[in-house]
RNA sequence: GCGAAAGUGGCGGAAUUGGCAGACGCGCCAGACUUAGGAUCUGGUCCCGCAAGGGGUGGGGGUUCGAGUCCCCCCUUUCGCACCA
């Protein structure tokens, strides 16, 4: 041990001496309890930044606790590899994507291990492996066995920087998930599907087991899913044979209804044309409509813009004629594409009937009221039925229910389900990805590629131009094969997987990562699962966390897993930022994690990361802030360097030397309190708050007190086994966040095995409490004085005390005491008059 | 616009169930050691006031013996959703 505290050589240490120890290593165990703790994959871009060491600092400072509390734990990394940079890094620079993915995953892997997280390494995956995607191509063909991976020409986001199509999910705000500045424009194309509508009733129904993930995230999910009940109803088109059908959630509003609104792309739209009196103008109307359409729009306000179409159509329930509208607002993609207009009952209609003068007719009043016309808004809640025929005087609810029952019966609708979420579109068209394990052949049609001849290699001579078509067009020895099941010519598809269906199911992966009976090795997987503790962004909400428990579903209905939902609890931490705004390369405000460890150390870097705030908010870097931790770690070592000559112990092993309570002296006493407080506070953090800027706090406490107690240490007031003690606990409750620096003062007590390797000791109840209490006397509310009483002191005792005290005394002068509110261990109220 | 969360010293943040507001750290001030200090140590540091005392957790009201914490109204910030019929 060094005078002075030097953490590159304490750090590169231990980290050594970790790795001979295998200390990390967990295997199954029937005997041991498990404790899955998970730590979202990063993409190998290129380095660390804060986030992902604050991410894996807080799973880290888990683990560890976990190990030291006896769970057998497995706690991977790995990398997920496939994506767009590395193409475009690949264009730009000239390397291939895969030696530029792996590069930098070595870069990486030597940050993490630079930071001496308790990864079991063995387990490391990176999902570019042919070993690892063979696995995303068999997944797809069992979906597509069943039908739920399917092909189909569809309007599909297309960001023109990508260079590739976007899944509903990747668009933000109508721009690219990864270009916040791109609009996503539209294309049509041939598009390979992964049917999670087929889930979202059990998306949304398991919810019920994810009690312990945020409310938050369970909000977005819910929304993004977007279920809803409704009616759908056809109105007969005078003039077409057609009849138009809508979908609504109020179908009690139909009275009111007063034209019929139709997306400008709604398929009947050219047919419309075809039969308009005056076909030139409506084309040009359509077209008008479409291009101000919401999905054209980028900015956030949308004019809403319409054109009577001419036509009418009739409405089933009332009779009434109306006239059919192409209305801008409408989405055509949800739905029917079109909406009956009641503009009394809807603010939308209501806005876009007064903006073009159609009539409002109220048909909905207040249970108990009436409404002031003529409307200055719409009145949209449920009420009670009005001019609505045979209907009329019905609640909301009622109506809706019998209205849906006369409309099937009469034929002219149907009670039905609706849902926002889509089917997930996977096809890129774009090179660094898992091919899509499918063949055309001009005979047979599409042709899945026979298990035995997976994985369908990524070829890895191709020319990268990032010029929207698939580049493995190019490659025609993979694009040319023979048809599996007639020996004909077929060709490839050339597209690839969203890069999404690697990280869907990455974390089975680990509990046998070599396996290749399978995708996954059921045994492990019924070991290990479910993840206990999952932690990550909440960045991916409606992303990776609804695309992983949709795969999970899928697994256990091919049979692979016997659970539905993978993780059992999950925890997203806030954001690193510098001076206020997120760090990035552009904004040149980038800390970079591996300056901070030649500076300050591993340890310092870690602790300030868990000092600085409490882990769900957003953390703001000062550099002042890691200076503040990197003094404490300095004090703590400076300490027991001090001492540790005293102190050392050859046999030293036990935390807990056999002291009685009542052998102590006041000042062992006072520092044993202490030290048991802190690991207190600890323990129960740990368990469940995981506001581990307190818990730091605490241990600084502990140091402080250690550093008082030196002089009674030194006059021998303090026995060296209980200052030992006290700085074990302190070295223990460090160990998590600290733990090099832990490990290599534990040893300089006389240790020989790590810290890890104890158990994680129980503090004492009775030592932690205190035995003399300083109670605040309040008198009227107002702070007037303060009593010391023993712990034990009788209610009796206490309020008698509160009342000869002399501050407390003049404030009672002259006044009749009404009450004595007296709160145990905390204060004494006295009320007067 | 709708929904959610949050507003506490100069700063990051404590106060877990209604019970001493400001733990711990940063910064700042003073002092010690020192040739020196951006090292270390000691003391101080919510605001007003010499003091006694008074005020204080975004603003206003309420419940309570007692409110940062609970209730109502308003303001601000952040996040999510934004024509989903």
């Amino acid at each position: 041990m060094d005078a002075i505290y030097d953490p590159q050589r304490i750090e590169a240490k231990w980290q050594q001496r970790w790795a001979e120890m295998k200390l990390f290593e967990a295997d199954v165990d029937p005997e041991r309890k498990k404790y899955y703790v998970l730590e979202m994959l990063p993409y190998p871009s290129g380095a660390l930044h804060m986030g992902h060491v604050r991410n894996y600092t807080l799973g880290d400072a888990l683990a560890r606790y976990l190990w030291m509390k006896g769970f057998n734990v497995i706690h991977p990394m790995g990398w997920d590899a496939f994506g767009l940079p590395a193409e475009n890094a690949a264009i730009k620079h000239g390397r291939p994507p895969a030696e530029w993915t792996f590069s930098n995953i070595e870069v990486m892997r030597g940050q993490l291990k630079r930071l001496g997280f308790s990864y079991d390494w063995r387990r490391e995956i990176a999902t570019c492996a042919p070993e690892y995607y063979r696995w995303n191509q068999w997944l797809f063909l069992k979906m597509y066995e069943r039908g739920l991976a399917y092909r189909k020409k569809s309007r599909v986001n297309w960001c023109p920087e990508c260079e590739t199509v976007l899944a509903n999910e990747q668009v933000i705000n109508g721009c690219c998930w990864r270009h916040e500045e791109t609009a996503v424009v539209e294309k049509d194309l041939e598009q390979w599907f992964l049917k999670i509508t087929h889930y979202a009733d059990r998306l949304l129904e398991d919810m019920k087991h994810l009690v312990r993930w945020p409310e938050r995230v369970l909000t977005m999910q819910r929304n993004w899913i977007g279920k809803s009940h409704g009616t759908f109803v056809d109105f007969r088109i005078e003039g077409l044979d057609d009849s138009l059908r809508v979908f609504t959630t109020r179908v009690d509003t139909i009275f009111g209804c007063t034209a019929v609104f139709i997306a400008p792309d709604h398929p009947m739209v050219e047919k419309l044309i075809a039969l308009s009196k005056s076909p030139q103008k409506l084309r040009e109307d359509a077209d008008r409509v479409k291009a101000s359409s919401v999905r054209a729009r980028v900015e956030v306000n949308l004019e809403k813009l319409g054109a009577d179409t001419g036509f009418r159509a009739r409405n089933p329930f009332s009779g009434a004629l109306i006239p059919v509208w192409l209305a801008n607002f409408v989405l055509t993609e949800y739905g029917t594409g079109a909406v009956m207009s009641v503009p009394a009952h809807d603010e939308r209609d209501f806005e876009f009937s007064t903006d073009y003068n159609l009539p409002i007719k109220t048909v909905i009043v207040p249970q108990n009221g009436k409404l002031k016309e003529p409307l200055e808004e719409a009145f949209v809640e449920y009420g009670r039925l009005v001019d609505s025929g045979k209907y009329s005087g019905l609640t909301s609810e009622q109506a809706i229910e019998r209205m849906t029952v006369d409309a099937e019966a009469g034929g002219f609708g149907q009670g039905t389900v609706q849902y926002r979420i889509k089917d997930w579109g996977i096809s890129r068209q774009r090179y660094w990805g898992t091919p899509i394990p499918i063949l055309y052949c001009d005979k047979c049609g599409i042709v899945p590629v026979p298990e035995a001849d997976l994985p369908v290699v990524l070829p890895s001579e191709v020319k990268l131009t990032g010029q929207g078509k698939s580049p493995l067009e190019t490659v025609s020895e993979f694009v040319n094969a023979a048809c599996p099941r007639c020996g004909g010519k077929a060709r490839r598809e050339t597209d690839t997987m969203d890069t999404f269906v690697d990280s869907s199911w990455y974390f089975y992966r680990y509990t046998d990562p070599q396996i290749t009976l399978g995708p996954i090795n059921q045994d492990a997987v019924r070991y290990w699962f479910p993840v206990d503790q999952y932690i990550g962004g909440i960045e991916h909400a409606i992303l990776h966390l609804i695309y992983m428990r949709f795969f999970t579903k899928v697994m256990q209905d091919i049979g692979l897993v016997e659970f539905s939902e993978p993780v059992a609890r999950l925890f997203t931490q806030g954001m690193v930022l510098k001076d206020g705004s997120a760090m990035s390369k552009s904004k040149g405000n980038v800390v970079d994690p591996t300056e901070m460890c030649a500076k300050y150390g591993a340890d310092t870097v870690r602790l300030y990361m868990m000092f600085a705030a409490p882990p769900e908010k957003d953390l703001d870097w000062s550099d002042a802030g890691i200076e503040g931790a990197w003094r404490f770690l300095n004090r703590v070592y400076r300490l027991v360097e001090k001492h540790k000559v005293t102190l050392q112990v050859s046999n030293a092993g036990s935390l807990e030397p056999n002291l009685g309570i009542e052998s102590l002296s006041s000042d062992e006493r006072r520092l044993l309190r202490k030290a048991h407080q802190v690991l207190r506070h600890v323990t129960e953090d740990m368990e469940y708050r995981w506001h581990y800027n307190t818990d730091i706090a605490m241990c600084m406490e502990l140091t402080n007190e250690l550093a008082e107690s030196e002089v009674a240490f030194a006059a021998g007031k303090i026995r060296k086994e209980v200052f030992r003690l006290a700085i074990e606990f302190l070295l223990v409750a460090l160990s998590p966040f600290a733990p090099h620096l832990a490990d290599e003062l534990w040893e300089a007590l006389g240790h020989s095995e790590p810290i890890l390797k104890f158990p994680w000791p129980a503090f004492d109840p009775e030592l932690a409490a205190e035995d003399e209490l300083e109670l605040p006397v309040q008198v009227n509310g107002k702070l007037r004085g303060r009593i010391r009483v023993a712990a034990n002191a009788s209610e009796e005792q206490i309020r008698q005390f509160a009342l000869e005290d002399e501050k407390v005394k003049q404030y009672l002068n002259g006044k009749q005491v009404v009450k004595i509110v007296l709160v145990p261990q905390k204060l004494v109220n006295v009320v007067v008059k």
